[in-house]
DNA sequence: CCTACATTGATAGTATTACTATTATATTTA
DNA sequence: TAAATATAATAGTAATACTATCAATGTAGG
């Protein structure tokens, strides 16, 4: 993705942090330093004083900004379901076909992702395998109605929402648009991580992004639409 | 369910335990007196050492059974597994229908459940709540190749694969069977989960089991197939 | 320029967790 | 009856997830 607008931050529910990792160097040093160490050693194994020693700070200053590594995790997902939903609006400006628009919200919930130059201290790539691999355990705690009730969650339910309405738009009458968009996207996780790990739960074929293909005919059918054929 | 097999035994992979818990006593106790905990304050709060004492037991004790929580939660989620399937195929036996024996396959496996009288030690309904919460934790470690080497997941990937070629047999050429049948399972793990947490990324539809009606006919849709209309 | 306040670093400490090890005792089995 | 096995009782260790305290540094306003 092209490096086109630099003032623009994504902003999370600040419920999620003590103090805004945005607003210091030492913030952006731990977002930055989180992604690159969860994408190397996994969230169980990662602690913050092996954070805090990556980026030559210590464990209580850390703590000074994410209360837990559990808000640490919830911060991160957090952001990239903000980024996603504001890709998506770009995508789908000013485009006047919900059928494309859809399409183009399946494709990119679905697809891998590449770099987004626009966030500097963010690397979207290593970021999205984490959120492969770690973002359900975000809410499946015993603490998810509190998180909730603190809004942690609004980023994925706005996504969830936006997308829901345009399936709304082709087909009124629906009735399970946010089943559908929350199965689309909660199960492309799974899948890509299946695709490599326990190859034997899903399907690979050679030369074809097969979760893609797979996720955008099963929206198109169950809603019972023709592709835009665009 | 009736309880109508009363020496029946569910298998579960000898190279997740130490100590076969269906051999003794004890290791009963510590089955029953896991799911009960984990059921009661979640996977995060249960030690061996609280199980211990629920089960008037001691930590080192439930050691020989188990070499850690991980592989007591691969147990139970194993088990499940190996239930499913069994009672999958009581199911569809004798059922010539093809479209039949998948209509019934997805309601198993989307349904909620009931208790079934003939295992003593396990009850079904705790441990169908641990599954929706917990099972996905069993695979999303760094653990997973080594895991499935040892042959971890392979009852969940034979109730995949027995669902799947139903699917070849109604649809010979489909490209999609396993990640079609994931999908369906993680899916309504998710769906059932949200439901009761996160109800904006779902529906919710009074008087109808949302979730059931909506897998089914995903499926019967995306394979393009009419309903056995039996 | 001084003071006040905020930020970070340095260091230490606590309760709990996930184990491991050792020994004693009870039970089963040969 | 001896030997083997299972369990209990107890203790100990390294790591984790924090909390607390205090000093050093920087910065912003008057």
């Amino acid at each position: 993705m092209e490096k086109f607008l630099s003032n623009i931050e994504i902003r999370v529910n600040p419920s999620i942090y003590l103090k805004d990792p945005g607003s210091s160097d030492l913030g952006n040093r731990i977002i930055k330093g989180s992604i690159g160490l969860i994408f190397e050693i996994g969230l169980e194994s990662f602690t913050f004083r092996k954070l805090a020693k990556a980026i030559s700070s210590t464990e209580a200053s850390v703590y000074r900004y994410f209360e837990s590594k559990h808000k640490l995790l919830l911060y991160l997902t957090s952001w990239y379901w903000s980024w996603l939903e504001y890709r998506l609006v770009f995508l789908i400006a000013n485009v006047e076909n919900p059928i494309i628009r859809l399409e183009r919200a399946i494709i990119l919930v679905s697809k891998q992702i590449e770099e987004d130059g626009n966030f500097e201290h963010i690397n979207e790539i290593k970021l999205h395998q984490i959120v492969i691999s770690e973002s359900s355990k975000v809410y499946l705690t015993r603490e998810v109605d509190e998180d909730n009730k603190l809004g942690s969650f609004s980023g994925y339910k706005q996504l969830v929402e936006r997308i829901s309405s345009i399936i709304l738009e082709i087909k009124p009458d629906y009735k399970y648009p946010h089943m559908l968009v929350s199965t689309v996207i909660e199960g492309m996780h799974h899948q890509r991580y299946f695709a490599e790990h326990l190859p034997r739960l899903t399907n690979r074929i050679a030369g074809e992004d097969a979760i893609t293909v797979f996720y955008k005919s099963m929206v198109l059918d169950t809603l019972k639409i023709e592709p835009s054929g665009k």
